[in-house]
DNA sequence: AATGAATGAGGGTTCATTCAT
DNA sequence: AATGAATGAACCCTCATTCAT
């Protein structure tokens, strides 16, 4: 089933013909990061969507450019629903680095965006034009977005003067993993040993923010 | 190009049969992890170890049990090199885990084995037998092999009372992050932004040590 | 060139949607009787019905699959047809015996299903499920046919007490003999040698009649 | 198994060279009236025979050799088998009818050689150089055979005078139906359903007689 | 707009045959 | 004489894509 992001409607012809783009972004979604791109068939993406193969091809030219809308479609909805996490914050920085990964990363783990994470990593190398968008919309933009909570915090003294970038890699990249694992090995262990990742990810954070704050007799106070 | 472990000597008859599976190997892994798995044509790893089709299903009954030998030779070397280095440690547990990142983790990392991690993340749904394989003979002793350095570095009061299975995944996913990103987006941005992963891996450590520490002040001070 | 039952009509795509299976399953025949199962490839059955390669495995699933339904196709047609002539037929018993063989035999031996007791005898061994069908519907029915009509003869004392299986046999088995010969040796030798199947089977019932009919003096005498 | 024609002596060096063409032809008959010729593997028929597949190539050149020489080597044997019969015969014409369907046909019903109709049948459209062979060498002289006893029979007053070679085909397609029989639908029904072909040749043999013999009162008594 | 029948290039796998040992 | 590793042509089957309806 592809997980539909708004509950459908009745599906009358002129709501089917709205809806469409969109059932048919989810079911690739989900059937690339299940069974891989390349052992999806398309007839499969479009029964999962409860269309035929030749509407599929209506909507998109080719299977490798479903591939591109799909990864596109995730992203460009979540990119700036950080920044905007950012923008809005009023509050201690650390407090800001539990908001942006406790709410923006754990939400995205929750959704199918999550998928996109696995679907990148395993499709760049065959579709290298999907890097670039990725680093310049995504990788750079996150970094830069974390960096700079991590400058504001050693400027004002609520952080230790840590490497910024390296600091950034340590903080994001086990959220990544966590994505990645998801939909990998996390589909396969029954054992679920106990896991909780929304437990992890709020511990990960105050360990790392263990690391980051600065020795209180070092701190200037906020007044 | 197979990355042959050894130069090859002068291809006779016999020695060819010798060496023939370790080349079929080495050409499979590099090819199903740059391509993918669905996308490597055997006829293409067969000719980048110097052997036609036929040969190849001399040693391997199917592109699947390639997939898993692959798998399987790599993991099984690396395996015990870690262990070892917990065994051979005389010193303090920090500097045990500075020897295993920067030691195992790097030389992993430097390695053609790095590309198994994305191999397992891109292959494990289509073929779950692997999960299990990886599962416990991967993933269970190496939890417990970091996860001992840290209960012994606690009960010692060298490192604060943390989560212990938190404080491991953490220090572990970006190692994982990082091979399967060499092999991912890494391999295909041009720009390096001069990332480097040795830095990185130190600094990951240095950091983490940082927030695993235990105050000065609580520290049981050998004598 | 396949032998269509009905000349080809206006290839419309619905026609064609219609007529397809028929055409591959007479194309199939003819290859498979010709050449053997596994010397013909599935690209010939498809050419010589007209279709492509791909076009085939939409109607059947497999090789194996396209030689049961030859084989059940043909074989369906004509088991009642049998039986019919035998329920049609008023007269003496020596006559329905004629009618038997000249007609329905004959027909048969006339028409591609012919080829079928050829590559039944040739393919058995490698797709034993064929048996069970071909016994159940075709043989044991078969056998009880002819059984009947002597059985009749002797009971109403127009033939001899003979054993029946036997007598069976040696009516029968020549009939297949011919269908099989007619497909492989008849198929190649230039020299016809002036053999007239038709005039061997109204020979060989006459012949066999021969020995059915009772002594004139036993027997008898219809008033 | 192979049906050696005599046990296995031991197999010293020189033993071995010896038989090595003839267990390397049972194989063969074997492998290819079980599963045909196209289906079995040269590797195959040389591991039945004890022998590696680069010794098969060193006393057949190819495949098709091995098939040719199979069906040779089979059929010199009991061509003259035949003839010999006849000469030595002294009798009845029924009598010799009798010898020859019962000795040498259940003969060669009972042993390998039987196969060897069948192979016949599935191979001659593939390799038709095979008709002329078996036509010249097997099917005239046994029609001539069969059909001079026919017309001595006849001549002598002891047959009625039907049309020889018709009768001749009715005798003798049974035979070979019973034969091909044997390695095709009788090797897979279990149910043998009290079929027993020894029982069913005298039998037929008989019927045919009784077809054959001229009425008492036209008979010449011999003498 | 929607369908699904048709196509044919592509790839996994088999196996007859060769040849160095 | 005997072996069995190596080869590569051949064939079954899949599936992205097209297009008539």
């Amino acid at each position: 089933m592809p997980i539909p992001r708004t509950p459908p409607p009745p599906p009358t012809r002129q709501r089917r013909k709205q809806a469409r783009p969109q059932e048919l972004l989810d079911a690739a979604l989900q059937l690339f990061v299940e069974r891989g791109f390349a052992s999806t068939r398309m007839e499969e993406v479009a029964a999962l969507a409860g269309a035929s193969k030749g509407t599929l091809y209506l909507y998109y030219a080719s299977k490798e450019d479903l591939l591109k809308a799909v990864i596109r479609e995730r992203l460009s909805h979540e990119i700036e629903a950080g920044a905007a996490i950012v923008a809005a914050h009023a509050g201690t920085n650390a407090d800001l680095l539990r908001e942006l990964f406790v709410h923006w990363w754990l939400r995205v783990y929750d959704s199918p965006t999550s998928g996109v994470f696995k679907l990148i990593i395993t499709e760049v190398r065959s579709f290298p034009e999907i890097s670039e968008y990725y680093r310049s919309e995504v990788v750079e933009p996150g970094k830069l977005l974390i960096g700079r909570v991590l400058e504001r915090g050693i400027a004002a003294g609520e952080f230790r003067a840590v490497d910024v970038p390296t600091a950034v890699q340590s903080l994001v990249l086990p959220m990544v993993m966590l994505c990645v694992h998801k939909h990998s090995l996390g589909a396969c262990l029954k054992v679920d040993d106990a896991f909780d990742p929304h437990a992890f990810v709020r511990g990960h954070v105050e360990l790392l923010l263990l690391a980051l704050t600065a020795p209180a007799a070092k701190r200037k106070i906020p007044a």
